[in-house]
RNA sequence: GGGUGGUUAGCUCAGUGGUAGAGCGCCUCGUUUACACCGAGGAUGUCGGGGGUUCGAAACCCUCACCGCCCA
């Protein structure tokens, strides 16, 4: 194998695009069904085909590339596939926007072309989102890239209906339901956000005489589809009333006054307008007590039906006219305004939110849910982290029936055709519907399809070897924000499409990505950051870290560029290290020297090694990618870096050497892997150039060598670093600069005195016979250095006098603690051993510089 | 209104009973056989307030205050 150089210094662009391309080319993604090995399965949370990748993508990817890589490394036959939604109401709304500014409605083209144009659309400009994962790195299996229109995806979406159907688990109804009069379709309880806004909130008096009764409505233009005054049974106020009838003001309706446990007696008057047609409360209340249905409001959330002059009015202007008519005829007994009350609003277009009855098609979610409850409280799935636990029983177990119809285009149809005489006929993959049958116009919510993603994606219905392999998937790695709209719906499904078996065994929540202040990103604030512009800066890995390192399980993570500018620093460092790791004859060639053979700094390193191994590797294995992340980030700058190649440069220089370079060979070997998780691009460029392998994508993960722990070593190297830093802080109080060459010895005990010249070629100090001029204790260690006389004794004595206070202060502690009789009596053994090594040490140390102080004058 | 998470260094955050930590920022020195995208040294905290449990509390319990998120 011949090997390359490394460039001086390490340019990201140089070396990704290659990369990713020879990872592809190579078919290291490509997972195989037919193997022998132990299946991964990671299935990306499908973005949706008109998305770009924003910070919150580059974070989930880059934990699940992290998860798919390392299950790579440990012989897993891993899959991660890829793919898109085609995203309902969000494309069409694209395709919609481009003919307006034609001057076009989808109606002008009609469905047909206008479904076909959508395809278009996305041939030509949708899923850029695909090409943009490629720069972050991912490993995801592209000969298997799905999208939820693709025709086997939309067999399962056919199978799954009618076999709802059949269950009896999926009807049509006439309800309330949310309607966005802009996108003009129904939606889910869940494509609601719900905003404190500023409105109104208006009393009105209905009834005239002694039978007079006041309500309060934040949507006054609904008293034209009210057809009762509710009241609590028990509320006495209203006893005298309830069954009499009032008259509804304006239309001159007369409603009845009926009595409703549900109506809440502190609110307001304690008597409310019931409108069944416009409100989802009001609606049970009117099924109750077998009230009409009015409506009064048309799909554009126009006034219609009431025959008066408010006919034809936009809502917001009729609640304003409504209000006038009523207050000029005395009817408005209070006003308050703003109102601030909760407010739904479409989720796609933001437009408030108008509860609507009508007709629609229903998932009955209760048997499902429990299903999907069940597996999560017996174990078979498992939430990480588990506090988020509670929050998917809280939803799941509450969960009302979706709403699944939609008055869209760009979608999975209904596969539901009626027949002349209202016969209902629901028909699955491969069949037809009879003669003379028309299809229902709507389509199904994109959820509907996504829910199915686990495994439509690997060919269900139909027993693909896939299925088979690859079914159920290991992880899902997704945010804690789309728990209700996707994770849940994929366990009801996934449980009952695939007999019980749920669609994956760990579900792994992160949070979102916030700014450097921890404050939301979004457009209007101007905070949003966008990840490739980091790339292009900084470059994938070092983006890939910065996500990696923030990542707490289930919590939020601030993000600012300085934090990828120091991660870029950090794959800077492992640039260079390795290019004099290779100056300095670093090899992997040959067996690991025996470890008896080895001095006490190889051998720390190799221990820290083993250490650090183990205990990132089961940090990744438990999903605490932020502490995985510093545990390697710190054995790699400081253990490496900072200690053993500096420790070992005098081996180097001396040239005696062979050990050493094995030993640096074998650690920066093990290291590349460890780190390749989570920045493949440097970690395979600097591994295939160190070791002339082939590929780090399918090298062997690190084991971590217990035998390799070595503690006693661990506590020389422990010395080493005190006695260096205690004479760099001489030197530094001293004056003297880094680079001044002093003379200076070491008086020891042997396993210390044997690193001497390591120590002296650190801190530049010259071995050899001369006369002391100073002296730095360190314990029993002593240094002494000539400084040609110049000693500077006001700075020695603060040093001194400072460690003086810190090290009285400790004995103090440790002496509160040993005097203590409770502290004696029931303390384990184990502390107060710590606490009388202590009390010596600090003893020893007082004394030391006291005597040291004394002897300075 | 019901849940739920948080309050630790200037900023962002780790730290589930035994002398308070990291990254960034800050101060001083420095072209020393990788690296100034660097090295060395340094400063910085009544761990939100109050009470309790304990020999011992940032951590456990109670309570208050403030901030956030989810649901209604």
């Amino acid at each position: 194998m011949t090997k390359r150089e490394l460039a001086p210094s390490f340019t990201p662009a140089d070396i990704e695009a290659r990369l990713y391309s020879h990872w592809v080319e190579s078919g290291y993604f490509t997972a195989d069904s037919s193997s022998p090995k132990e299946p991964f399965t990671i299935v990306i949370p499908p973005p949706n085909v008109t998305g770009n990748l924003h910070i919150g993508h580059a974070l989930d990817q880059t934990l699940q590339d992290c998860l798919t890589r390392m299950k790579r490394m440990q012989g897993y036959e891993a899959l991660w596939l890829p793919g898109m939604d085609h995203a309902g109401i969000a494309t069409q709304n694209v395709v919609e926007k481009q003919l307006a500014a034609q001057g076009l409605t989808r109606h002008d083209l009609g469905r047909e072309e206008f479904v076909k144009k959508v395809w278009e659309w996305k041939a030509e400009s949708g899923g850029q989102i695909l090409g943009q994962m490629k720069r972050l790195g991912d490993s995801v299996d592209w000969s298997r890239e799905a999208f939820t229109m693709d025709a086997i995806l939309s067999q399962a979406v056919l199978t799954i209906f009618k076999k709802l159907y059949d269950a009896e688990l999926i009807y049509r109804a006439e309800r309330i339901i949310n309607w966005c009069p802009r996108c003009l379709t129904a939606l889910s309880d869940i494509e609601v956000e719900h905003s404190d806004d500023e409105g109104e909130l208006v009393s009105i008096k209905y009834g005239s005489g002694g039978s007079e009764i006041i309500v309060a409505t934040t949507r006054a233009e609904t008293m034209l589809g009210d057809t009762a005054v509710a009241v609590h049974p028990d509320d006495e106020r209203y006893s005298h009333m309830i069954g009499k009838t009032v008259t509804v003001p304006l239309i001159n309706r007369e409603i009845p006054v009926v009595a409703d446990s549900h109506v809440d007696p502190a609110f307001g008057t304690g008597a409310v307008k019931v409108t069944p047609a416009h409100d989802p409360n009001d609606f049970e209340i009117g099924l109750r007590h077998s009230l009409a249905n009015i409506v009064i409001l048309d799909a554009d959330a126009k006034v219609i039906n009431t025959k008066s002059a408010f006919d034809g009015m936009d809502r917001y202007e009729a609640r304003k006219a409504v209000v006038d008519a009523l207050r000029a005829e005395g009817r408005i007994v209070a006003e308050k305004r703003p109102y601030i009350h909760a407010v739904g609003h479409c989720s796609r277009c933001d437009t408030t939110v108008e509860p609507r009855l009508s007709k629609q098609w229903f998932v009955k979610v209760a048997p499902l849910a429990k299903a999907a409850g069940d597996a999560v409280r017996d174990g078979r799935v498992v939430i990480e982290p588990a506090e988020l636990a509670p929050r998917y029983f809280d939803w799941i177990d509450n969960m009302h029936d979706w709403c699944i119809s939609r008055q869209l285009w760009w979608g999975h149809r209904i596969p539901v055709w009626y027949g002349p005489n209202g016969e209902v006929v629901v028909v699955g993959p491969g069949e037809s519907a009879p003669a003379g049958y028309e299809q229902d116009p709507d389509v199904l919510d994109t959820w509907f399809s996504s829910a199915l993603w686990p495994f439509s994606t690997l060919g269900w219905p139909n027993n693909t070897d896939d299925l088979k392999k690859f079914y159920p998937t290991s992880v899902l790695v997704t945010g804690y924000d789309i728990l209700f709209f996707w994770v849940a719906r994929m366990m009801l499904f996934g449980l009952f499409a695939m007999d019980g078996v749920p669609p994956f065994g760990t579900i792994v929540l992160h949070g979102l990505v916030r700014d450097q202040f921890g404050k939301k990103m979004s457009k209007s604030r101007g905070n949003v950051v966008d990840p490739l512009e980091f790339i292009d800066k900084y470059g994938a890995d070092a983006l890939r870290f910065t996500l990696a390192r923030g990542a707490n399980p289930g919590k939020d993570q601030a993000l600012a560029e300085d934090w990828v500018a120091g991660s870029r620093n950090f794959a800077t460092k492992l640039w260079n290290a390795t290019r004099f790791a290779m100056m300095n004859g670093a090899t992997v060639e040959g067996e690991l020297p025996e470890l008896s053979s080895l001095n006490a700094i190889d051998k720390w390193i190799l221990s820290r090694l083993a250490e650090t191994t183990a205990e990132y590797s089961e940090l990744l294995s438990t999903y605490e990618f932020a502490r995985a992340s510093e545990v390697i980030y710190h054995f790699a700058w400081d253990d490496l870096c900072d200690w053993y190649l500096e420790l070992s440069k005098e081996a180097f220089a001396s040239g005696i050497a062979a050990s050493t370079q094995r030993v640096l060979g074998h650690v920066l070997d093990q290291l590349f892997r460890l780190l390749h998780p989570v920045m493949p691009f440097i970690t395979e460029e600097l591994w295939t150039t160190f070791t002339g392998g082939q590929t780090l994508m399918t090298a062997v993960w690190p084991l971590s060598h217990a035998s390799h722990v070595d503690k006693e070593s661990e506590s020389t190297v422990a010395q080493l670093q005190r006695v260096i830093t205690e004479v760099r802080r001489f030197r530094n109080d001293q004056g003297v600069k880094p680079s001044q060459k002093i003379p200076g010895r070491f008086i020891a005990p042997a396993d210390v005195a044997e690193y001497a010249s390591a120590m002296a070629f650190l801190l530049k100090l010259e071995l050899g016979e001369f006369t002391p001029s100073a002296s730095v204790e360190i314990g029993a260690i002593k240094c002494e250095l000539d400084l040609s006389g110049a000693v500077d004794v006001a700075a020695e004595r603060t040093r001194l006098e400072k460690d003086l206070a810190a090290a009285k202060k400790d004995l103090a502690t440790a002496e509160v603690k040993l005097n203590n009789e409770g502290f004696m009596a029931k303390a384990p053994e184990s502390v107060v051993k710590e606490i009388r090594e202590r009390e010596a040490v600090t003893k020893a140390d007082i004394e030391r510089i006291t005597a040291q102080l004394a002897a300075l004058k």
